[in-house]
DNA sequence: AGCTGAAATTGACCTATGATAAGAAAAGGA
DNA sequence: TCCTTTTCTTATCATAGGTCAATTTCAGCT
């Protein structure tokens, strides 16, 4: 079965039928590894769900430093979400950490399939019930949990995206610069 | 014309008759200032729209300290939205900050209105696409962001909020202590 | 394999915020 | 209005994490 046929099955039943209609509004595209496929002031009409590969959603501040609000490997969804929801340019930045092969679709499809397919419209309104939950999830931790605890809890979280991405990309999603990490890192050693 | 259907028809325009079957559905209920409605391991199966009064949304961990993840006043939503997304027992507290007016709903009755008038369905749609930027802002915010900006863009962004809850709730939604808060709002004065 | 630039580590020092405690101010109940 | 409780402020001290700079390690070319 098809990935995202997998994918969507998880959360509603989407028959054969309905999922070629679906997957005939996407695109395969594919980017090396250092690509970025979103940069700020882009106009952002789609999104992409990842086949195969790595990516990362930051945003560049005005004093250079990078804060990243995401990772996404094979099954997950990625855009500025900012801008694709609120119909604004981009303010983020989307970067291959890998060679990546993504599935890209654009917004206006997605509304004509949620006409013609209304299980597709649940489908993506469930998958922001899961995305509002983790990231109230990621604030809440924010708000309660120091850097180290953070960090351990990410590892756990996330053991297939921590082998895969930089320590100081790493550093950006939990809001710490690189030395911090490191110096966590080393005391965890250190404690064992 | 009704504070609910005007809040829904800012997003989609909803007939007066789908309006009638779907308010059929919302039960008012009233608190006083204090009432605590949600409690950890309650079962929530409900969310409420605020038709009257400011509410708080917060998790009391294990040291007894409480972090804020979100006020709610005229016109917003509230619920152990954890709890109620992920079918789980609550982990969150809803208190009452001022003596309320709700309207309460049931997930299973929202449920069943999904598929009475789909217009109701792309209209959680899109609250949840709204609640996504609004979380993805804030964790970008606190990223990025010192204490101190932090709180001038609150105040800024909640002028109505920040009138009506105690500066220790907004500490606690800042993700800093009383102290901080009341370091920074020093500052601030002295260098006017 | 060797070179080069990027990433990670380390150390010295600094600063914002936390912890604790005490007093002042404000809010709420009788 | 007075009294009690809660909230806010202030001061002192402690600490996690930031900054800067130097060094080592690693990864990607050619």
């Amino acid at each position: 079965m098809h990935p995202l046929h997998e994918h969507i099955n998880r959360q509603i039943k989407l028959s054969n039928a309905d999922f070629d209609t679906l997957i005939g509004y996407f695109k395969t595209v594919h980017f090396k590894k250092g690509d970025q496929i979103i940069l700020p002031q882009q106009s952002i009409t789609h999104q992409y769900f990842v086949l195969k590969g790595c990516l990362r959603t930051f945003l560049l501040d005005a004093n250079g430093k990078e804060h990243t609000i995401q990772f996404a490997v094979e099954n997950w969804w990625v855009s500025d979400y900012i801008a694709y929801y609120k119909n604004t340019d981009a303010v983020l930045t989307v970067e291959c950490i890998e060679d990546c092969a993504l599935l890209k679709i654009d917004q206006a499809d997605i509304h004509v399939l949620f006409d013609k397919v209304p299980l597709v419209e649940r489908f993506f309104r469930l998958q922001l019930e899961n995305a509002f939950v983790a990231f109230q999830t990621r604030i809440l931790s924010n708000l309660r949990e120091t850097a180290e605890k953070r960090y351990l809890l990410f590892i756990k979280a996330y053991p297939d995206i921590e082998q895969r991405v930089k320590n100081y990309q790493i550093a950006s999603f939990l809001g710490i610069t690189p030395e911090s990490l490191s110096r966590l890192r080393k005391q965890r050693i250190a404690s064992k």
